[in-house]
DNA sequence: ACGCCTATTGATAATGATTGTCAAAACCAC
DNA sequence: GTGGTTTTGACAATCATTATCAATAGGCGT
């Protein structure tokens, strides 16, 4: 049986304040930062749980740290994410969806998942590095 | 100044040899099943130096851990990836790079990069899973 | 071939994220 | 309220990866 405790609703709650990707530990700080005495290893778990029933998505960043955002509705959608300020924006990838299941079926698998994630640098961050990288 | 040691050409071989993705330290356990008395560390710094002159890909497991595969050609492509069985599929993905570059720049992103792999159970193990689903 | 300088190695320690443990506390049905 | 069970949380354990740093070995000039 699922229980309906004030951890997990503050997990969520927190997951969704955050607008965008956060790592577990992160989100584990801003609850302490907000006062909450929540322990780390239960927000690892409700993270986990979340993901699982589809209410957040998870992703591997390039560290190889777990990051995860607030999926109100369950459906599918990727991201573009820049990698220097973390800014992210939601991408439609209907062609890609249409793809990845193609390419699959193409080669007998089944039960097709896809990680389909963009990296870059968002226009912010790309005038900021031009301004370090050229002012010779 | 880059020196050239059998060391990182053991990591290159091993890389080779295992044919598809191996892990940092599976790759170690098996240099040094093989008799060679290379270092965790050195191996990881290979590997790394490897990756970042395109001599081999790197990908993020679902389970963290990082990785990498033997390419001997610098060119760009991606993987289907069973996820009992660890098959690897190399695809092709025009239709997918292109997009991904639209996107970005249509997002005002630059220096895109992308992560796109896809991971499913392939014929044999999507029978395996059959069997055992069943068996009633 | 010799030697010097520096890049590389490797054993180990350090780090950092994540997971396991287990007694205490909280939740829900009755 | 009570009971039975789930969940929590502090802490230890684990795991991959990275840093440290003295010792080694590659490559260039001679």
């Amino acid at each position: 049986m699922k229980r309906n405790t004030w951890q997990r609703e503050a997990v969520r709650a927190a997951l969704d304040d955050a607008g965008g990707f956060v790592s577990a530990q992160g989100l584990h700080g801003a609850l302490h930062a907000s006062g909450s005495p929540i322990g780390l290893a239960t927000v690892y778990r409700a993270l986990a749980d979340l993901a699982q029933e589809g209410d957040a998505d998870s992703l591997q960043s390039p560290e190889g740290e777990s990051l995860y955002r607030a999926c109100s509705t369950a459906d599918h959608h990727h991201h573009l994410i820049c990698r220097n300020c973390g800014l992210t924006v939601e991408i439609e990838a209907d062609a890609v969806e249409t793809w990845a299941r193609s390419v699959a079926a193409e080669n007998g698998f089944t039960q097709a998942a896809h990680v389909v994630d963009v990296f870059g640098l968002c226009a912010a961050c790309t005038a900021a590095a031009a301004t370090l990288r050229e002012p010779s």
